[in-house]
DNA sequence: CTGAAAGCGCTAACAG
DNA sequence: CTGTTAGCGCTTTCAG
């Protein structure tokens, strides 16, 4: 390993010389630099970032949190995708992605904790259960955290827009006819309340009486608990002719389900889903959907977060980030004998 | 920032102490350890990994490089599910994982350079193109390395049974009674020179005679090039009573053209993947392909890479995880007028 | 068993 | 413009 002082050595000039030049300082001769450059260049110099964030208390490290209940983590479609575009705006700006995690080493620490070893300059969050004390704890601490889709007075958020999103979906089935319709909600938190009630919203525009009925409890991404849903549906005397689902995959597990109970999608029952991954377009015919711009979700993440630990601050400003319908070939008018239910 | 000076003064002992209290040296009096853990946790200490590794020369920081042509990157459900076991395997050993990139803040700089930057301890290594320069010059630097799928003397690798899955699904579709099966296969690198083989194997054992034309070249995961591997394969005048596609994504895409195209899947045609990944389980009906255990495939590198780092040595040993093959219901036997052309 | 001191590689005043 | 020097926080001889 070469060090600054080999090339000082090299050059005959001192270490102090080799690091301004290297860090581009002003006020050293162009010549001696270019002569400094050249050498670090020959030598096969590479700066060791452990000894420079030890005198800079700088890691260029952006720690990434980046778990969900049904830990389905990284694999996630949207999850991935968000990550992605964090990690690439990241590395743009010359950051290091580093994942946050309790028990490392077996040893079980907080997220704080983890954080405050690896020195980590600022944080993105887009679990699912922000009310996580750890997750709390960790917004609350003096380290820049930007969050994506909540709300705490503590943090910056990049939110999508999740009330217009679920309102659109809803509006869209209105207007194709549909008035029986349900919800399929996913776990208890803020995004969901957020959902529910852009949902009620454009029932409500539609004069359309909200009922308890309309909203049946199930869960992100998790195939029984939407089958489960269906299954719950499927038993009541009226069905409904259309239902959102939580997201994509739990739409389309949804889906298989009624089909596997003989309802026909659309003809008796139209979907919707939410998030507009790939897998909606993969199945036939395509799903109905809410896109969420997950790219931009990402970069705008990456980006406040760069923006808030280069200025050693914290604030709360929200970003809001749209959202797209994509009308799919799971959704179409009810049948005329709409109001009644479907012959079982 | 509560340093181990802190507590050293705390304690009424030197710094020295309190290190070796902290790293469980055993030549340090029992009641003065437990003194200075207490402290410590009471003070609300933190080790500085930064300040460790400089002394240490471990970081406790395993390099991953998954970067493919198509750059689905972390999207693709196959190299997410890898990561996300790599990751586990490694947190549950104190390794946290960086990510490795050239273009590092708008500056390039080598994988190579990119690990030295951080002082990586290791790197696993599981992107497409392993012939890429740069991927080469890391496995043959002294930073221990572990590959997955993929063959080479400088490095250990983790082997997926290529060969195997898709000898055992050509073998499958044989036993169903299919001759005319199209292979299309992936970009041209080692693991789908692997599988050819094993493709040939299974026909060579049933003794149907190998035709060039039972290889069409597709790519991996994506839409066109597969949909337009089968705008090739139907303009056929004899057209095959099977296709095997190079993974789950590239299935669907190909159902879904082939159906555009009228033709019935599995009726007319019989459809195999590869991967087994989550969507082959959600499209109707379920998707015959070959799982491979990406869990397996991302601990089995996770470990070894620990190994190999700890012990501080490189080796180039092979380890293989078994496939298993998914019947679903995309393939089916070939109709009773086998061999000939299915009517267009 | 404990501590003094040197050093890991780099940065940042501060003098010159 | 250049160099000296004192850290950053931790580990590790090596005396005591």
């Amino acid at each position: 390993m070469v060090t600054i002082y080999d090339i000082a050595n090299a050059c005959g000039c001192s270490s102090a010389t080799v690091s301004k030049a290297l860090n581009n300082y002003s006020d050293v001769n162009i010549n001696t630099k270019e002569r400094i450059l050249k050498k670090a260049k020959e030598m096969g110099f590479v700066p060791n970032l452990q000894a420079r964030a030890l005198s800079t208390k700088r890691t260029w490290n952006i720690g990434v949190l980046f778990e969900d209940k049904s830990n389905s983590g990284l694999t996630h479609y949207y999850f991935s995708q968000v990550l992605q575009a964090v990690k690439e705006q990241a590395e743009e700006k010359g950051y290091d992605i580093t994942f946050i995690s309790k028990n490392l080493g077996g040893v079980e620490m907080s997220y704080l904790e983890h954080c405050n070893r690896r020195n980590i300059d600022g944080v993105v969050i887009a679990c699912i259960d922000f009310e996580d004390q750890q997750v709390q704890q960790l917004m609350e601490s003096n380290i820049p955290v930007v969050v994506i889709d909540y709300d705490s007075e503590h943090v910056s958020a990049i939110m999508s827009d999740n009330v217009r999103g679920i309102y659109e979906l809803t509006h869209y089935m209105i207007s194709l006819g549909h008035r029986d319709i349900v919800y399929a909600y996913g776990h208890e938190v803020y995004v969901t309340e957020e959902r529910i009630r852009g949902f009620k919203k454009a029932l409500e525009e539609a004069k359309i009486p909200f009922t308890e009925d309309m909203l049946v409890k199930s869960r992100y991404s998790e195939k029984q608990a939407n089958i489960d849903a269906v299954t719950e549906i499927l038993k009541r005397d009226q069905l409904p002719t259309a239902i959102l689902f939580p997201d994509d995959y739990s739409a389309i597990w949804g889906i298989n389900a009624l089909r596997n109970n003989g309802i026909k999608v659309p003809e008796e029952i139209s979907v919707g889903g939410f998030d507009g991954v790939e897998i909606g377009e993969m199945i036939f015919p395509r799903l109905t959907t809410i896109r969420q711009n997950t790219t931009r979700l990402g970069k705008e993440a990456s980006l406040k977060c760069i923006q808030l630990l280069e200025s050693k601050s914290k604030d709360n400003t929200k970003i809001t980030v749209g959202v797209e319908l994509i009308p799919g070939g799971t959704c179409m008018a009810p049948r005329l004998l709409q109001g009644k239910s479907p012959r079982r």
